[in-house]
DNA sequence: GCCAACGTTGGC
DNA sequence: GCCAACGTTGGC
């Protein structure tokens, strides 16, 4: 299965509001991105991803899973834009910084570290264990 | 607060 | 359909 990393600035959705919503999970509306967007409709259900605040904290904070797969952004009359929806799975003991990500040669290709921008991004099956275990979970 | 990187918009 | 100008994001 597929991993993904999916960025969120704490002030305006943090991964601890993102936990309140329990198992229902979240709808990841707002994308506005043609990449990040495809990416949503790429996911599968089950597939876990990361989640990152950016901007305060900068630091990949916990695991999160799809649990509905992408579905049309009803605030979005262009039908373009949606999301899938996600549900919080494990919070890091240890959250793991971009200056650690940075720092570790392993995980240099990230598309965090090459396209800072991207707001939802995939990750690989290598990097999605290594981070994994620097923040204290096993995957 | 600054600035680089990227996306989008709009004139042609 | 190209490209310059502009806006936004996000690290520093």
């Amino acid at each position: 299965m597929a991993h993904w990393l999916y960025k969120s600035e704490p002030d305006v959705w943090s991964y601890d509001q993102n936990a309140a919503n329990g198992d229902a999970g979240t709808f990841w509306d707002g994308v506005r991105n043609p990449l990040a967007n495809n990416h949503m409709k790429a996911m599968q259900l089950g597939e876990r991803g990361f989640f990152y605040h950016s901007n305060v904290g900068k630091a990949v904070v916990g695991i999160v899973e799809v649990v509905k797969l992408w579905a049309p952004d009803p605030k979005d009359d262009s039908g373009r834009w949606g999301a899938v929806t996600i549900r919080s799975v494990a919070a890091f003991p240890r959250p793991v910084t971009l200056a650690e990500i940075k720092a570790d040669p392993r995980l240099a290709d990230m598309v965090l570290v090459k396209n800072s921008r991207l707001s939802v991004q995939p990750v690989t099956d290598v990097e999605f264990e290594l981070i994994c275990a620097l923040g204290g979970v096993t995957p």
